[in-house]
RNA sequence: GCCCAAGUGGCGGAAUUGGUAUACGCGCCAGCCUUAGGAGCUGGUGGAGCAAUCCUUGAGAGUUCGAGUCUCUCCUUGGGCACCA
């Protein structure tokens, strides 16, 4: 018998299903209506970023599964999409550049083509003939197109907001090298520099992102994470007039208005400069100095400790027009409901600690135990809802009652109304790095900022020897004086193009799009092709970028609905996420750590199929878990065992009744749960049938031995098809058709019937299947053993489930 | 603090959704084979006990004829958000 050697088989396969073109999407299958029309199938997965470190086997997971559940899905009849490509931009080529003096361009190719022969090497079943990267021009021509249709639509503008800066390395930071407030490349801290941005208003689709999630098959967690990410509030929003001027702000609990004794603002609030009181300039001067150096990371470490300063002046209560003192405070985040803060220190934590550092009044207007007039001497706030008291008119009613009084009061006379916030920011566009796209504008003293017109595009990026970020703050094409210089598109003047780049999310927003049409050079894609494939029918990727990737995306989607562009309102379906894996020893796979696996090397050790259903064995599919080789050699026994019995079984003619059923068991298995993702029990099955068709041989026959490589096909993709070739089959295992199991050969005619005492189970008989109660009762009160359970007990209740158990309480 | 998961053998984990807890794999033990094996094969393997039997799904209560699964309280771990007013 030949001995299993998946060093030979696996390139053998790979080329032929390669050139024989398995793994074409067809568009639009045959035309509406006719005879032999699939149903479409659009499967994705986040495409990969092509570092210089190469794919580890954490990255080939989510692809083997994805992967079987492609060839799957063919075989039952479905035209598949499954598509490939680069996400290529970014910080990690620039960074691996510098690092190594080659050039960003020359980088990405390189590993790109280390990325390749390595996915070739699994046996996936991409179509590569729609293989895109956003990092060529012809791809980023859209790229920067949706940018000009954002700023058309006025939601591309720009703004002064803070940037993280290593004063140190005199560059700007992505928050993710800025990790702990320290830069990634020195370690110095990082501070705070303002700086003109572009950002998208992300904002505007707050509401939607939130609504359309209702009816998409997403996990909960995923749901949930957008939701709380966007941070939707119902609140008040009330002004506190001060001279002529007022303070608005935001709260959710009207009802503790009259328990506020103070007004907190942001150091960054507008109206500080106008008024701090004469003798408080210097100490208001002096802490919003101290807070502006003071550095995201500081700002967190203090969160207990929280600071602030009076300015002196006072405002008014809207309501009852007492005096307010109103103070300046770190703690209140300025971007979030207007930069001020109204302080209720009995029925606000935050606002508790503040005001006994600062020898604050304290007014308790909500009672938790109304009517009791008494209110518990404090210790710390009360933050539940309850009656209010000291509160005028509106003493007595609950909280939520009170809420809707006070607004309603305070509409009537022009000082707040129903309002509603969001933590959710716009998002920051704009990079000072080289290897990203250029934003596709044009500043011109005369006309202000010009977008770069539509038959211009691409704007591409050039070639040049200096791509390190610049220590000014501005990106390195600054310093490109040909490419910087331009005519201004509108007045023929002299101008200057932008030089900020897009972020890596750019290219990422809208790319499985671009897969329905890869090659379009005159849109987007073709809009036919868009209706036919779109939504993507199934999304998987990692849980890290639930508030990134899938809401950046989701949200250019939509916006590319509203401009007739997307065919519909969501993109994605149906998302799931995979669990990271993990080295041995239970930390991150990191090349700092020393504890990455390379595919390659188990590909050559072992095979690629051991490592595909090594992978999929491993642990559920959506949890976290380590890498272990002894796991691996298992699965490569396995497989082992299973090329044996199926040469050796092969020349049998019929299967007995019970391997024929355990066939059709295992068949029924994984039909039903492969869809779920169940990848572990499904190999577990395939474990079971082998071990039983290894335990009387002669009784297996090829019909079962063919049936269990077809279902063993989309795992274990090289085996299968080599075993089908050697049992004499002149086609490929993957036009067979994916087999229908029959409940009829599972069925059998005897079942195992479980007998409890009080519950507990005491024995099982076998049986008739579809006996009745009245024999079974018969048949278990003969048993031996139960009779010696029941003795000269009296019996109070029989409990039968028909083909499970019966259970004597007595 | 808030939100979301999850706690089952020595380990990764199964359990048809309320019906034989520990499938499958790893590891371990014994035996066989081998010059040898970090190879292969066979058998065993939750705990206690000579045994019959008893105990066992983070802890405790509850519902039920019956709970890993449902309800409540608590503990622990992981993930996300976090001074969001």
């Amino acid at each position: 018998m030949e001995t299993y050697n998946p060093q030979e088989i696996e390139p053998k396969w790979q080329k032929y299903w390669e050139e024989n073109g398995f793994y074409k999407a067809e568009d639009f299958s045959l035309p509406r209506r006719q005879a032999g029309r699939k149903p479409k199938q659009y499967l994705l997965l986040e495409f990969p970023y092509p570092s210089g470190d190469g794919l580890h086997v954490g990255h080939c997971r989510p692809y083997c599964a994805l992967d079987a559940i492609a060839r799957q899905k063919r075989m039952a009849g479905a035209n598949v999409l499954f598509p490939i490509g680069w996400d290529a931009f970014g910080l990690p080529t620039e960074n691996y550049a510098i690092k190594h003096g080659i050039h960003p361009s020359i980088a990405t190719q390189k590993n790109i083509a280390n990325f390749k022969r390595q996915l070739k090497n699994l046996g996936l079943s991409f179509d590569w003939s729609r293989e895109i990267n956003t990092t060529d021009p012809k791809y980023y021509k859209w790229t920067q197109w949706i940018f000009l249709k954002l700023l058309e639509k006025d939601l591309a503008y720009q703004a002064e907001i803070p940037i993280n800066w290593c004063p140190a390395c005199k560059i700007g930071l992505a928050n993710e090298e800025a990790v702990g407030g320290a830069c990634e490349r020195c370690g110095a801290v990082v501070e705070r520099k303002v700086q003109k941005q572009w950002m998208l208003k992300i904002t505007a689709y707050a509401d939607r992102l939130i609504d359309d999630l209702e009816g998409l098959d997403f996990p909960e967690r995923v749901k949930s994470q957008q939701i709380n990410w966007i941070g939707k509030s119902f609140g008040t929003e009330i002004q506190f007039p001060i001279n002529n001027l007022s303070i608005s702000v935001f709260t959710t609990r009207a009802d503790t208005l009259f328990g506020v004794t103070a007004m907190v603002l942001a150091p960054e609030h507008p109206l500080v400069e106008k008024i701090v009181a004469p003798e408080n300039k210097e100490s208001v001067k002096k802490y919003i100095e101290d807070a502006k150096r003071k550095s995201d990371f500081e700002r967190e470490k203090l969160e207990k400790e929280k600071t602030g300063v009076f300015t002196g002046s006072f405002c008014r209560h809207p309501l009852t027009d007492e005096k307010i003192p109103i103070w300046i405070g770190d703690y209140v985040i300025s971007a979030y409901g207007g930069g001020a803060v109204m302080m209720v220190p009995a029925h606000d934590q935050r606002d508790f600690g503040f005001s006994k550092k600062y020898n604050l009044p304290l007014k308790i207007v909500i009672c938790p135990n109304y009517p009791e007039p008494v209110c518990p001497i404090l210790d710390k706030a009360y933050e539940g809802e309850g009656h209010l008291v000291s509160s005028g008119k509106f003493n007595g009613l609950k909280s939520a009652e009170a809420i809707k009084k006070i607004t309603k009061e305070l509409e009537k006379k022009k000082l707040g109304k129903e309002t509603i916030q969001y933590k959710l920011r716009d998002w920051v566009f704009s990079r000072q790095h080289y290897w990203g796209e250029p934003i596709p504008v044009v500043h011109c003293p005369k006309c202000g900022t010009v977008p770069v017109s539509e038959k211009d595009l691409p704007v591409e990026l050039p070639y040049i020897e200096k791509y390190q970020p610049s220590h000014t703050g501005e990106s390195p094409l600054s310093a490109i004086t040909d490419w910087v210089n331009v005519k201004c598109p509108t007045c023929g003047g002299p101008a200057k193009r932008e030089t900020d780049t897009m972020p890596n999310w750019a290219g990422s927003n809208w790319y499985f799009m671009r897969y329905c049409d890869s090659n379009n050079d005159k849109a987007l894609a073709d809009p036919k092709k868009l209706k036919y494939w779109l939504p993507v029918d199934w999304y998987n990727g990692g849980m890290e970028h639930t508030t990134l990737h899938l809401l950046y995306s989701r949200f250019i989607y939509k916006f590319l609905f509203d401009i007739k562009v997307a065919p519909q309102k969501e993109p994605y379906q149906k998302r799931t996420s995979h669990g990271v894996v993990l080295a041995g020893d239970g930390r991150k796979m990191s090349k700092s750590f020393g504890n990455v696996v390379n595919p390659d090397d188990i590909v050559q050790k072992y095979g690629a199929d051991t490592l595909r259903v090594y992978e999929m064995f491993m642990g559920p599919f959506d949890q976290a878990i380590s890498w272990n080789e002894d796991g691996v050699k298992g699965v490569a026994r396995f497989l082992e065992k299973a090329w044996k019995i199926s040469l050796t079984c092969a020349g049998n003619k019929q299967s007995n009744e019970d391997i024929l059923r355990a066939i059709h068991k295992l068949n029924k298995k994984i039909s039903e749960e492969l869809g779920q993702m169940k990848f572990n029990t499904i190999i577990a099955g395939f474990m079971e049938f082998v071990n039983l068709a290894q335990e009387k041989p002669t009784e297996v026959g090829s019909d079962a031995i063919e049936r269990m490589l077809i279902l063993l096909s989309p795992f274990a993709p090289h085996m299968a098809e080599d075993l089908w070739s050697r049992l004499g089959h002149k086609n490929s295992i993957f036009q067979e058709k994916w087999p229908e199991y029959s409940e009829e050969i599972i069925k059998k005619d005897t079942t195992i019937l479980v007998i409890q005492i009080n519950g507990k189970t005491r024995d099982t008989i076998e049986v008739k299947t579809g006996i009745s109660e009245k024999e079974a009762r018969e048949l278990t009160l003969s048993q031996k053993k139960v009779k010696t359970y029941i003795l000269d007990k009296e019996i109070k209740k029989v409990i039968f489930v028909p083909g499970k158990l019966i259970n004597i309480v007595v």
